[in-house]
DNA sequence: CTGTTAGCGCATTCAA
DNA sequence: TTGAATGCGCTAACAG
């Protein structure tokens, strides 16, 4: 390994010096900058990050702490949360929790560990708070994205839930659906929350009587929703839906499944509409109505937000950007 | 933030018996150890890797070099890395080259600055070769997943090209296709000479005259292949394919949106086959006939053969794994 | 079984 | 404008 030294060495100044040339920092004249510039290169001079982060107490690295790499929903968030911090100067540490609270919480002793500048999260669910706390208990910033934390009152990055439901549902209500089942995620994420009260209450505005039997919570990721689609299905037909809302893009997938499974039609016997765009590539399978989140720029935002804590220049109030969706009509709630 | 020597004083220790304790090494009584495990919780003691990585040298921290993290091919790539480094106590650092050379490049720097212990690649092409060469130079160990790299002599986990081209166009020509054209990736990329290879071969043994005109290369990612697709349409009928292997996912999928809009229909006008399931939920869209790679098994084969390089207990001779395809036919290169 | 010494590579502080 | 001393937090090597 070259070392600063080796560099000094060769170029007779001090290592002083060197690090002074690496960082640009404090005076130094053409000439030996020059000199010590031209033995860099020939050295291959790389820094080691590890000595600098012990010195300085900050590594330029952040951490991105998402639930699902393979939900393009998230892959989207990574890549803006890469490009933002590549443009800032900063490497990215990339984490899944599998929305497992455990490995959270692993994840946030290995951050810390790692000594990362920030964090950048997308909480498992509402016990996360005693993660975050573990952040801050380190001092370590973070930035939330897609969901918030009762009790946690933080940088925030996030979707506008009740519109977008707002939206579908009266996209549904408006192709004459009334029985419009509800198919959650966790009671312990905000944006299962809020889209369940959403859909109570613009259920109520349009005069629809809500009937639980109609909703359920299920994962976000794991293909849960067959039992749930089954029982809908079975439902005595004045009761049984004719339009499904899945709270997210794989809930809608799983759904469609279980649906032809069971010989539903969709759209004909059943409406489909959800959150989030299941297809890395948009607009390749134009079926799925569904309200599409600008998930590049939750990354993006996000890790503005964050950089401006770590760098200790953002506002001294928490900073609460909502983002809102795009709704996009498609046929799978298109009564034919 | 807490140190060894904040736990040591408080238990009356020296710092390195709480070094000891931490990392389970050496002998320690059993009073002491408990005596030192209780502060340690009490006081929230999280080792400091920075500190960790200057002494010994190494990190703990892989690294994942991919070219694109928006394909689910990569996205589960990703998953089996995470899984096996996790597994093995190792963290991974993912990173994204956008295939490009410059930001490979520049990530690489990144990487070796940054301590991490090996990298596992996918290179955005045979240039890539300098990259490689500066691992080479600062001894981090590396392996090479998907695609190899010409004068690279390296541990690799690839997939089998060959015959996924050959059960890919035996399946088109069973069909009664004869005129097959190929939309490939670059012609620096491994995977895409290879296939180029493999589907001049597979039409001579075939008896089919291959035709230059039917064969182009493109970006494995951007949306390069509207001219091409038009180009292919444009031929007199005697020429015109009338099936389309498209190298990989993306590729296939960004020729079915060109073929669409220009009116062509699949398959009943053009069948279509790709490498690579384009769909992070599989069979959701039973459409398209591909050659599926276990991309996951590229990931966690390829962290397995990595920390045996950097764990030095690997054998002596590069170790090449290819793991073959699985054909899935379905509707997209069906006549009907 | 436990403690002391020394050094990993770098940047801050102070001195020249 | 440059350099020397010092310490960041940790562990290997050695001593007891």
């Amino acid at each position: 390994m070259v070392t600063i030294y080796d560099i000094a060495k060769k170029a007779n100044v001090s290592p002083m010096t060197v690090s002074r040339v690496v960082n640009n920092s404090g005076k130094i004249s053409e000439k030996t900058r020059e000199k010590v510039e031209k033995i860099i290169k020939e050295l291959n001079y790389i820094p080691n990050n590890a000595a600098r982060s012990l010195t300085l107490k900050q590594s330029k690295i952040l951490s991105l702490l998402i639930t699902d790499i393979t939900n393009p929903f998230y892959t989207k968030v990574a890549r803006g949360a890469e490009d933002k911090a590549k443009q800032m100067g900063y490497r990215l540490l990339l984490s899944n929790s599998d929305e497992s609270l455990e490995k959270e919480s692993e994840y946030v002793d290995m951050l810390i560990s790692s000594g990362v500048d920030g964090v950048l999260m997308a909480p498992a669910g509402d016990e996360s708070k005693k993660n975050l706390k573990t952040l801050i208990k380190n001092k370590i910033p973070f930035v939330l994205i897609d969901r918030q934390v009762n009790g946690i009152d933080c940088d925030l990055v996030i979707g506008d839930s009740y519109h977008g439901t707002r939206q579908l549902l009266e996209h549904l209500i408006k192709q004459g659906h009334s029985k419009i089942a509800l198919i959650n995620g966790p009671a312990n994420i905000s944006t299962a929350r809020e889209r369940e009260k959403a859909y109570f209450e613009i259920l109520r505005l349009a005069g629809i009587e809500a009937n639980k039997q109609l909703t359920s919570n299920i994962s976000y990721r794991q293909n849960d929703s067959h039992k749930v689609v089954k029982n809908l299905i079975s439902l005595p037909e004045s009761k049984r839906p004719t339009a499904i809302f899945a709270a997210n893009n794989f809930i809608a997938i799983n759904t469609i499944k279980s649906l032809r499974q069971l010989n539903v039609r969709v759209p004909e016997d059943m409406a489909v509409v959800c959150f989030d765009d299941p297809d890395p590539i948009p607009d390749f399978n134009p079926f799925l109505t569904l309200a599409a989140q600008p998930a590049y720029n939750f990354g993006y935002m996000g890790i503005q937000l964050l950089i401006e804590r770590v760098e200790g220049n953002g506002p001294a109030e928490k900073q609460r950007v909502i983002l809102p969706p795009e709704i996009i009509i498609r046929n799978s709630s298109m009564r034919k």
